[in-house]
DNA sequence: GTCCTATTGAGAACTATTCTCATTAATAAA
DNA sequence: TTTATTAATGAGAATAGTTCTCAATAGGAC
């Protein structure tokens, strides 16, 4: 196992230690499982793909670990309306905060995230008025485009 | 049960039978039980309510049926993230389409749709560009908003 | 190295949803 | 109105994603 000195210098071992969450074995190969792809991944695939890394990984850890990374805001989860719940690094990556083009049909997700400026200052601008109006404290939004895939247009 | 001439009125009808769907008693009391509430319901809740109106319906039923009702477009579906579905009636209210601010702590929805002229154009816009620069045809879009209501900010 | 306790693996338990199938009823046709 | 067709139903079993339990382990502060 990696020694003290080496953790230490992983990208969010400082997040982890601020909440008081060690960097565990299990932990650490869940990060880096969703940090080498760009796809979303449901639990199972998380499973697998760790269990490469740490064979004796157990499916409840990976559910615990998800949700608590989701907590502390290092894990974007989200619900595809077909049961399948995955989940997507929301730091670190190309460019982090994004939206979604979601295929109803082979559930195929595209991410989205060229946004323009004014797409930016646009959804600032109504939170800032969503807040006053139903004094509410927004955290954060999701923007998902349903609708068919070019290739499931064509089949 | 109400003769075939007074079910042919019935709001919906033309809309299920162009479906090839019967406007059955578990079918109407769902409808019913929808159109009675701005909430947004899970299935457990539905049943219920529509057990009301004919007490031998199952719990299947209301699954089935809110699926189909989903898939013509009568009922709106959406995952609230803590695994239990919402729905809600698409047509045939105040304001059919809006959007949502969900309170992560206490799961409460606010509906909000006063869209203003350029909210609406904004998206419409937003879709035609990316339709085309992901070849995706958009059907509809989901836009929900997180954080914390008034309530659970103040306790 | 020692100690405290957060975290783990295994599997049972839970729960929302879907499936199966014999029976019933909505609707079109006669 | 009666009949025929087959979509739809209720009951309960089955499935699957997720959470829980608990004794054992290991991260990391000291
Ligand atoms: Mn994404
Ligand atoms: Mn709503
Ligand atoms: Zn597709
Ligand atoms: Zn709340």
């Amino acid at each position: 196992m990696r020694n003290l000195r080496d953790k230490k210098t992983f990208w969010c071992y400082e997040k982890l230690s601020k909440c008081c969450c060690r960097l565990t074995k299990p932990r650490h190969a869940i990060l880096d499982v969703l940090s080498a792809t760009e796809k979303h991944l449901n639990a199972e695939q998380i499973y697998k793909s760790a269990s490469r890394i740490e064979p004796n990984i157990g499916l409840a850890t990976i559910y615990r670990n998800l949700e608590l990374l989701v907590n502390i805001g290092l894990v974007w989860k989200f619900e595809t309306g077909n049961s399948k719940t995955v989940y997507e690094l929301a730091e670190c990556r190309h460019e982090s905060h994004h939206h979604h083009l979601i295929c109803k049909k082979c559930n195929s997700i595209i991410d989205y995230s060229g946004f323009r400026d004014n797409e930016k200052d646009f959804i600032r601008r109504r939170e800032e008025m969503l807040s006053k109006k139903y004094d509410f404290k927004i955290q954060n939004h999701c923007i998902d485009f349903y609708g068919l895939c070019a290739k499931c247009r064509n089949a």
